[in-house]
DNA sequence: AAGACGGGGCT
DNA sequence: AGCCCAGTCTT
């Protein structure tokens, strides 16, 4: 690759960008904390999935002193539905950096910067390039992707390294004064032109000398090895209705602090069979059958009352929760990165909590050895609980729900944040009940 | 270096 | 229905 062909490549991509970028919100200035929301929220997600959430998000909290002092639901719940919580509350810590040791202004400084939470290699250079204009690399998957196909770079793109090298070839790019609308230009390249697939190449502003292209090459590159594909898991997940003074109403409970999908709200649910056991399923195949939906797996009823045994019980062993299985209502599908739930959801009535503060532990033990001794465990929930609460006073049915629990109706669901596949299967549920 | 961590779009 | 997209933190 020649000196020219690399400032052609500057020279075209930036004039190209001038006259087709798009308008959206974050380009409306230059305001550094509006640029690092925007960056935080693109990161694994789409311009237009984006958008709504970013309006939103700025409306809500316009400064880094806003989003510092905010309290961290309204945050999260201002996240919900975007994915890859952690960014939310890595961003607000951030801000609290921000307030707290640059005076509420996000430093014009690359290391400092750099130290932010959730601040990485790529936010570094995008907030340096857009914000102040700072000559430093921002690259992106669509950045490794543009320079793989333009320099013909066959590196594989999902090694560290790569990354490396291809950050020192994209900063020896840069146009002298034009570091923000060039990376920008780079990465709305990628999106608009140079896609994954089918790249536009008959309409893109450096055809002429891309290297990949004249080496017929564009389709395959960049060289990107596979990654590893999710584990089936099953999940069992009680559709807990209120009865009395809870009438109307659903039992949620919120997530760890940490881990998969911290803090959110969710249905209360537990690891159902090994997947690839396959017997709950009936299916011979689990592996190539897990995907379909609930027509192609018949499931048997006893299968369901096998899995409404396996969900009471572990309940009570976890959360020290009674409850009783009333049958199945639907099923679910949610894709992570990582994993695959199958949830399967199941109504249930609510039976009682053994009320730790006050119960011995003998008397916890009793009632828990007769919930795991029992054959069926839903069905002598009411056993265990006559028995308990003869037993022991301190036993109290119906009383009481774990900290982490609550009842909600539909008008309570603004106030909590829940994952995708818990937002659905919730408002179906209320759309039934009427 | 590998795994954890969500959600969506395209064909 | 099966393919793809992907930054940062943790281990």
């Amino acid at each position: 690759m020649t000196t020219e062909a690399a400032e052609y490549f500057s020279r075209e991509l930036l004039g190209w960008y001038r006259e087709n970028k798009r308008i959206l919100p974050w380009r409306m200035n230059r305001d550094p904390y509006r640029i690092w929301v925007s960056e935080v929220m693109l990161q694994q997600t789409r311009v237009d999935t984006v958008i709504p959430y970013y309006e939103r998000f700025m409306d809500k909290f316009p400064t880094a002193a806003a989003l510092a002092e905010a309290p961290e639901e309204e945050v999260l719940k201002c996240w919900e539905g975007l994915g890859y919580y952690s960014r939310a509350r890595n961003l607000q810590a951030g801000a609290q950096e921000v307030v707290g040791r640059h005076d509420g202004v996000v430093p014009d400084d690359k290391e400092a910067v750099s130290a932010l939470r959730g601040v990485g290699p790529y936010t570094t250079g995008a907030i340096m390039s857009i914000a102040f204009n700072r000559p430093e690399p921002a690259v992106d998957g669509n950045v490794m992707r543009v320079l793989s196909r333009y320099f013909c770079l066959e590196d594989d793109i999902a090694k560290p390294s790569t990354r490396v090298s291809i950050e020192k070839l994209a900063a020896s790019l840069i146009p002298e004064g034009a570091a923000g609308d060039f990376n920008q230009a780079l990465m709305e390249l990628g999106a608009l032109v140079c896609t994954p697939k089918s790249p536009g190449c008959l309409t893109c502003p450096v055809m002429a000398h891309c290297e990949g292209r004249m080496a017929g090459k564009e389709h395959i590159l960049p060289i990107k090895t596979k990654a590893k594909p999710p584990r089936p898991e099953v999940r069992l997940a009680a559709l807990v209705v209120g009865t009395g003074e809870h009438a109307g109403q659903i039992l949620i409970r919120q997530r760890p602090d940490s881990g998969l999908l911290a803090r959110m709200w969710e249905l209360p649910h537990v690891t159902g069979p090994a997947a690839e056991a396959g017997e709950s399923t009936g299916d011979a195949n689990p592996k190539k059958r897990r995907r379909s939906g609930v027509k192609s797996v018949p499931v048997s009823q006893l299968a369901r009352e096998g899995q409404m045994d396996v969900l009471c019980r572990a309940l009570a062993k976890e959360e020290k929760m009674l409850i009783r299985p009333t049958g199945w209502w639907g099923e679910a599908e949610h894709v992570f990165s990582h994993l695959i739930w199958d949830v399967q959801v199941y109504t249930a009535e609510f039976g009682f909590v053994l009320d730790e503060a006050a119960a011995t532990e003998e008397t916890a033990a009793v009632a828990l050895d007769r919930a795991a001794e029992a054959q069926a465990g839903y069905a002598v929930l009411h056993d265990i609980q006559n028995e308990s609460t003869m037993a022991s006073s301190q036993v109290k049915p119906g009383e009481g729900l774990p900290p982490h629990y609550r009842w909600i109706g539909p008008e309570h669901m603004m106030n909590y944040a829940f994952p995708n596949v818990f937002l659905r299967l919730l408002r179906e549920y209320w759309e039934t009940v009427d």
